[in-house]
DNA sequence: GCAAAAGTGTTTCCCCTACACCCATGG
DNA sequence: CCATGGGTGTAGGGGAAACACTTTTGC
């Protein structure tokens, strides 16, 4: 990219600054919020120190993740292209740039010890995972995790990436509000019970700031010590050690027909589907209880949100009760009204659902 | 300011950035939004280009301006602290670290052709700017506009500075929704009448993306060409000439109680107390006609936003009518349930104000 | 007395919620 | 026929807006 009339840079200022991007990529899964994270290498980990506001270079321990990001490598490279990279490098997920949405810019003196000065632009980017796989590259191991395990641990992210992590969940509800980012979690036919379960897990209490995360977490931990990780979770972890090498996955996303990439993504499109068929799985959701037929009268009195088609109904996902009506996506891209899901932002913590 | 462990900058990555901060500095001056804005030296505006999206240098006219702003200058400055020194230094107007809110990072390559890169962190700050009063440094001539004069100008402001300025209003209408930041344009004991002033200004159709701004800037033109400036503005022009230089403005910042600076700002009160009495003055404002009585009672309703001072009543500024309850300042520091003067965002636009 | 502005009371309307009820399916 | 979940109907409550009316001042 060319900049016309570029000019030398001025050399009074010092450009000591390193200009990165952190990306906070969520998704939802098994119904629940995950968030990807990746572990850097080397003995070091930078932890943020509540004592007197910075981050320090400690020895690292199993349990320090940082979101995903890096510098802005080239001088012509947009912020927003910048954190499509970095995603991309660090967890092989691909979004378009209209899935980014920018939180803001964190830059306090003391947040990164490594560098002189490092300015990180923070995105957010909510999308479903299991459309562009999990896979490390050679610099980093990454993987979602349970953002409720994240948050449950203190300091478990490196540098200032938890409170950016809490920010970017207040942004996501906020687009849930005002846009129709939740069609992006439902098939192209989809029955306003798919619907509100988006709403349902995004606007959980586990993910308050004032929650006791670590009574969620710990019921997850313990589920998947008895049962194990999902079919799901192991499909994509085949694909992670498959095509692992950062080389290789370059080469899949300009050349995204191999066979290899299509029947590794058709198993896992085969085990996505059993799991979303079958509800037996017991490993705990987070799913608030929101009166379904209110619920349905909100979404379907906002113009252009979703569309009925008519004569079309689906089974339940129990196999039994009523077939739901299917719906299709609307053409608008904000919400008019909103669909406010909660009156009052700070609501009570209930008990736990099953 | 020391980072601990702080290490040399790595020399993988580029460090030809440019880490620059720029403040949107809104207040109200006789019912009417201002900002403040700054007039570079230099026979080159950078002005933005619609056709490719660019930012250009093309030859100075007299109506170009831009927000204040400039680079972070020390490594060890944070971001707040950036936004505070530049916009004092080129303002003279000064705020505290809470007056100031991030609106975001503006990143886009091209958008400034004079460096190799700069990234911008916008600022707004929404403060009364009679109480800091207003002077050019040296670097620039600097003034407080009319907003709708600057938008109803096409690229106005240098740089992408008239997005951020659209922006910082959008943001401005969400912190009134929702804290008491609204009080600081109000004195320490005010009526109702005074508080919902500054919602009608701030809310005004003028602001909206879509607005025929230029209709309104044309009648603030035409009155101030026929009238002349207000005594207030030039009692600030005074006191711009006579503490312009820059170094005296920073003396003056470290010794508030110089009998010079005092016996101004004792002249600027009194004048703009006057000017608040009489409302004789027919200059056009933009303000809205928010019900009072419902107004009332949704302000009320808040918890700790106001407080009744009992037994206490104030005579409108007409002068005639009822006396007013006053009230003072409550402890909250936002506002719940929040303060929705407009149900629909998107509001018609009706007649103008008188 | 009259105009102007503050404040109160009241009516009406709308929307939201909760709950009851009916419907359609599988077993 | 029963359990299950989708969908509809509806009564009750709360709040907001509109409007009428009272109060208190200056002229």
């Amino acid at each position: 990219m060319d900049i016309p009339n570029a000019i030398p840079p001025t050399p009074d200022f010092p450009t000591n600054f390193h200009v990165a991007v952190d990306v906070v990529a969520l998704t939802i899964n098994r119904g629940v919020l995950q968030v990807a994270v990746v572990q850097r290498h080397g003995a070091k980990s930078c932890i943020f120190s509540a004592t007197d506001g910075y981050v320090r270079e400690v020895d690292r321990t199993a349990h320090d993740y940082a979101l995903p990001g890096g510098h802005v490598h080239w001088q012509n490279e947009n912020l927003v292209d910048a954190a499509l990279r970095e995603l991309f490098e660090e967890t092989a997920v691909e979004v378009s740039p209209n899935d980014l949405v920018q939180l803001g810019a964190y830059g306090d003196v003391g947040r990164d010890p490594r560098s002189g000065r490092t300015i990180s632009i923070a995105f957010v980017a909510f999308h479903p995972s299991f459309s562009s796989p999990f896979a490390g590259s050679d610099a980093v191991s990454a993987k979602f995790m349970d953002v409720v395990d994240v948050l449950a641990r203190p300091n478990g992210l490196e540098f200032d990436h938890e409170r950016i992590l809490r920010d970017a969940i207040t942004r996501v509800r906020e687009l849930m509000e005002r846009t129709p980012i939740a069609l992006k979690f439902c098939p192209d036919e989809f029955t306003l019970r798919e619907l509100r379960s988006v709403y349902e897990v995004i606007f959980h209490h586990a993910y308050n700031p004032d929650a006791n995360t670590n009574r969620y977490a710990e019921r997850l931990r313990k589920y998947d010590a008895e049962v194990g990780g999902s079919p799901l979770d192991e499909a994509i972890g085949e694909f992670s050690r498959k095509f692992a090498p950062l080389a290789e996955l370059n080469r899949l996303s300009s050349d995204r027909s191999t066979q290899r990439e299509t029947a590794v993504l058709g198993k896992i499109e085969k085990l996505l589907t059993d799991e979303y068929r079958r509800s037996s799985s017991n490993r705990p959701t987070f799913k608030r209880d929101f009166d379904p037929a209110n619920f349905a009268r909100k979404a379907i009195a906002i113009d252009g949100f979703i569309e009925e088609i008519p004569g079309e109904s689906r089974l339940s996902a129990s196999g039994t009760g009523k077939p739901a009506q299917v719906y299709r996506r609307g053409k608008a891209k904000k919400l008019d009204p909103p669909l406010i899901v909660e009156r009052k932002p700070g609501k009570p913590e209930k008990t736990l659902s099953k």
